[in-house]
DNA sequence: GAGTGGTCTAGACCACGGG
DNA sequence: CCGTGGTCTAGACCACTCT
């Protein structure tokens, strides 16, 4: 059909080997571009070529200006269970991390308005954090909480799980959750904060938790690499 | 931070905005790459980097030596309810079309003896489709049923709803779905069934279904272009 | 057959990282 | 500082579609 007849279809095929044979493990780095150049008479933009293809598989990633590394394993998320990225990652024996970047109380505006069903201009607190795995960034999130449900919100901890804060201080628990997702690129600002090239396929995950009255309690929108992550829905009816 | 200093990020921007202004309706081709250099001393590399970005961004997508096109909007998926594609396809107003590439009858291996809980050689039938949204191929299926349960399934036109004919023909239910969704990178069958460039990313979703009495009835690898899919999940505790 | 995107070459300069 | 990847140029030939 089409095989290796394609050049960066070679270099590529050659890469995946040596990294399935362990020849590069997961987090290691591979060699420079230019060194993969020397002995085939190939051009850098071939090596390239190779070098993206095994972006988007998932198999490599890039620190930028520094190198090429073989991607970790992927965590497994289930949207349909309430469990935070703290407890999940950790379950799957990784280390989780979270740090926030900033927490601000802002204004209402129209979008928020109408997905909170408040008015414009009421306070509202913006949350945004970033969230590693065995130090590799690999989400950046912004959170929007009603802050008339609760109150001081921002003054708290936030580098650990939201969820059990609103549940532990404010008694806030959540009886629904809305999940999207949609495979994306991540733009300047999310781009900048992985310390990835914009452009880079990513995922891109909005929640809104509800409480037991139907309030909206919780919007966030989340943006994922799209090598970190694999979503696992199990589903009964009875 | 970084603007339109980048030359492929400015290309980028003016693209976007003139299909943004709907100069380039959804499903319109664009001017081709060498058309787009006239006027600016722009290397047509640097126009391939501008489309590949809005490609990564869903915004356009490629028929291969045909051209440039602007993206159909997603259709939305909530894998938590049990309609099958043919129908919440058609419910968001979009023209749904199925073709069965084939379908055979293979002995159960080693993987499907694990998934089924079937003994290794046992009849499963294997049956490919490729679906299309509005004339646009979206995904490429691979199913494996087990035959024991749905003998003859093969013999039944395929090219509707599997699982109207497994309920009306066989009176299977589906009582249990577990589905996991990963980005990956279209590999070369997937890509060729697709008729897009292999590489691309995509999205890979493996369904599995699960009768009343815990038999795996339907084991499901999904392969969709990213830019046509979009997963949504709404989930209530009480 | 003309035009398209797909692949490939062989250079160049840049901004940023600390292998 | 040197090496890295990131960007860009200006060509070339190919396989394919039919715009």
């Amino acid at each position: 059909m089409q095989q290796p007849d394609l050049q960066y279809i070679g270099v590529r095929d050659d890469i995946a080997a040596r990294i399935a044979g362990s020849e590069f493990k997961p987090g290691e780095r591979l060699p420079s571009e230019r060194q993969m150049q020397i002995g085939g008479g190939v051009a850098r933009g071939t090596i390239r070529e190779a070098l993206f293809q095994l972006e988007a598989e998932g198999v490599i990633y890039r620190k930028d200006r520094s190198g090429w590394y073989v991607s970790p394993p992927p965590v497994v998320y289930d949207p349909t269970r309430w469990e935070g990225f703290m407890s999940y990652v950790e379950a799957q024996g990784r280390r989780p991390e979270t740090e926030t970047l900033s927490k601000v109380e802002i204004a209402c505006d129209d979008m928020l308005a109408q997905i909170f069903s408040r008015p414009v201009g009421a306070p509202m607190y913006w949350i945004r954090r970033r969230r590693s795995i065995d130090g590799r960034a690999v989400l950046i999130e912004s959170i929007i909480v009603d802050a008339s449900l609760a109150p001081g919100l921002v003054e708290h901890d936030l580098d650990g799980s939201l969820t059990s804060v609103l549940k532990s201080v404010y008694g806030i628990g959540v009886a629904r959750n809305k999940v999207d997702m949609q495979p994306c690129a991540l733009t300047r600002d999310e781009a900048e904060a992985l310390r990835v090239k914009s452009g880079l396929p990513g995922l891109s995950v909005i929640r809104t938790c509800y409480d037991a009255q139907g309030r909206v309690v919780e919007f966030d929108r989340e943006y994922w690499r799209h090598d970190a992550l694999k979503v696992s829905v199990d589903i009964r009816v009875r």
